[in-house]
DNA sequence: GTAACTTTATAAAAAAAATTAATAAGTCGG
DNA sequence: CCGACTTATTAATTTTTTTTATAAAGTTAC
């Protein structure tokens, strides 16, 4: 008896969480929806959209906000997510910065983001730091507890999504990274890798909004790749996909941190631009590097070489280029294998613009198949240092309305 | 008043045409089912269950199936689709031989399947020989054209999804394939990329079954790749995802018949491992190939090759050796990119064995980060050369039960 | 500026859909 | 052969959604 009407229960609750949660979604993803909008889309009639409509407004999840347009008829009245129902943590965790950031449901900072000048590479105890940080932050912006959904958290490496674990970092504790995160944060928690977290962003709020077949390139000490097929984030079977900086290009070539030969970070990641930088410098090449750098060669990186390049510097220039061909080569194989609409390219390195654009589309036009070029737009990311900390947010947010079987209440 | 009326009732119907559609699926890919069964994994209760398997089976397209197990209880009648409520008609196009064949609901050949000896390189009118053949077949096999569901077609080239037009063939109409399909059949058409259509097989029938991210590899005269991710065929913008064939891996390669250089065909198709295989004998090389060809390097085949590799030829298992080699290199791309739980090998090549899969293997360890590798199984078909029609077979059935707005009447 | 037409909003009535409950029927194990 | 258990069927009940009617608020054309 008991469970029969337990069961009965969470399938009728099941029911109307769906539709609540659709509801929720669709406000978070496009903003504002007037009654018939909704009743349209979600092909339920006006009363029933009104009757969960007040129940969301009445447990402080949506607000009126204002009037929208008709062709000849009264106005609707639009609804919207109340900002301030709930908020978000965010922290994007570097190897040598992390950021902490807390958000609200329109995915505005309440308070000016925290950085922190420590990383995976630091050995102090980062955990008790971002634990300190985060508390502080909250405790500042006034804000309780309760009305924080969850965490999101962004780090590189190889983290297992079957298990949770990193195999590049906290590898020493053995514990799945949100166990680990669990600890220090009082709420939900949720770990994506840093490169996925920003196709998150570029999915949710960027270029690819709307796309369904989408890649997104991370050009900065590394090569990152992140893919979204069918308008969702792939991650593969462990969630390991996108290991594009280690695909083999080179036939005999240098030996890569990953233990194996040829990888196309070997050639083509800002590692390896700086470190042809200086040794081309240190074999007498002549350049505005050595001014912007008061001839210390330590002092070389992405930023120094973009800029001189930006300033005319022909050997900035040529390095910039030897790095996008190597890039276009490996970016002709993602287009072969996934004909994308469009490939987004960012880290810092997108930052040299035509610079590194303009060799990357040379090199397709040499080695992709015209038909297939053609169909796919080469764009430069738009948002700006922050992207990451809005993707775990919007992971966040999406899990919560999407799967959030127990709806919480205000 | 009528145009509310028509919404409503359409609203009406697309509700219960998905439950119904959702019910005909189930039973198509997972055979017979009990009331109970479905209640569970459907959410409802069994008398709404027991309700909609009376209409479907009074409208002739269920049938009871005999009794499942109890653990102690009343037997559950099971139910299955009625295999002849309806047929398909399917038609696998190649360069130099049609296969056409009628098959029923629980994916049985209806008679034998048809076997053409032109193809796309014939210079006869291979429509009208479909469409003899076809309707040839129909008429022998008893059943009436309004129990045909439709036509599965499948052809390989580039078949550009958005237009329907094929870059390959049938290029001087400049008609969209359905369309010119649609005129030699009197009912819906469905067209599939070979390659694409062999992945629907893997994953409705073959390996790939109840699998999310898989690589199908089909090694015949050049090398093709359907991916399945997230449990779906993908298909990329235009539907030319997939050209594994023509990444760029040579550096001063040879020139491919697509007008690139280093295509990964240059090095590792069929084409190329029987030029190899002639060269190598041309220039003295000693082995059974000679022998089982009567000395003539045309009659050069990948199957001979084989068969002179399955009787011990040193000579033939170098060769496959090589190619396998070549092929495990581009594997190792794809393993990166995609961090599939399983690779399918197919096509001719395939039946190689383990003098194929082996040097596959060999390169894999040598080019692949360990973490990754360990996580896909490599494997061979199951399935053998009807595989392709049985896809097509499954892309019909499938469009219909699930985008099937229309219920047809039996 | 007003009449005619549209679109949106709300409440009560009606219809539809799904579930519960009661009952019956068939099975398994001891 | 009896009791526990699963499945099946029917009617009654509940839940959910839609209709219908009415009102309110705008737009457009004359």
């Amino acid at each position: 008896m008991d469970s029969e009407d337990e069961k009965t229960i969470s399938v009728r609750d099941s029911k109307k969480t769906a539709l609540r949660n659709k509801l929720l979604t669709t406000f978070y993803q496009e903003g504002t929806k007037s009654i018939p909008d909704l009743s349209d889309s979600l092909q339920l009639s006006i009363p029933t959209i009104t009757r969960f409509l007040e129940e969301l407004a009445h447990a402080g999840y949506i607000i009126e906000e204002g009037e929208g347009f008709s062709s000849g008829g009264r106005r609707p009245v639009l609804y919207g997510l109340n900002p301030n129902a709930k908020f978000v943590i965010s922290v994007d965790i570097g190897r040598f910065i992390i950021r902490i950031a807390l958000v609200n449901l329109r995915n505005q900072f309440i308070a000016p983001v925290r950085i922190i000048n420590e990383g995976l590479s630091s050995q102090s105890d980062i955990l008790q730091l971002i634990k300190q940080e985060s508390e502080d932050l909250i405790k500042q912006s006034g804000i309780s507890n309760d009305k924080i959904l969850g965490a999101g958290i962004s780090l590189p490496g190889l983290i297992d999504i079957k298990t949770g674990i990193s195999y590049s970092y906290f590898t020493a504790v053995g514990k799945p990274l949100h166990e680990l995160f669990k600890e220090i944060f009082p709420f939900p928690v949720f770990v994506e890798h840093d490169t996925k977290a920003m196709a998150l962003a570029e999915l949710s709020f960027g270029l690819a909004k709307g796309k369904q077949n989408v890649l997104c390139l991370v050009l900065g000490a590394g090569v990152g790749l992140s893919m979204i097929m069918a308008g969702k984030l792939y991650k593969g079977n462990s969630g390991f996909a996108g290991e594009f900086g280690h695909i083999p290009v080179a036939d005999n070539g240098q030996l890569c941190y990953c233990g194996k030969v040829g990888c196309l970070e070997t050639v083509a990641s800002g590692v390896t631009l700086i470190q042809n930088a200086r040794n081309g410098i240190a074999s007498g090449a002549s350049s505005k590097i050595t001014d912007l750098t008061n001839n210390n060669p330590e002092k070389i990186s992405l930023d120094i070489i973009i800029k001189a390049a930006a300033l005319g510097d022909q050997y900035a220039i040529a390095l910039l280029s030897r790095t996008g061909e190597s890039l276009g080569k490996g970016i002709a194989t993602l287009l072969h294998l996934f004909n994308p609409e469009m490939i987004i390219l960012g880290g810092e390195l997108s930052k040299a613009g035509n610079h590194i654009t303009d060799p990357i589309k040379q090199t397709l036009n040499q080695h992709a198949i015209a038909r297939i070029l053609r169909d796919t737009e080469l764009v430069t990311t738009e948002l700006g240092e922050n992207a990451t900390l809005m993707g775990t947010v919007a992971l966040v947010i999406n899990n919560f309305f999407t799967k959030g079987a127990d709806f919480p209440k205000l």
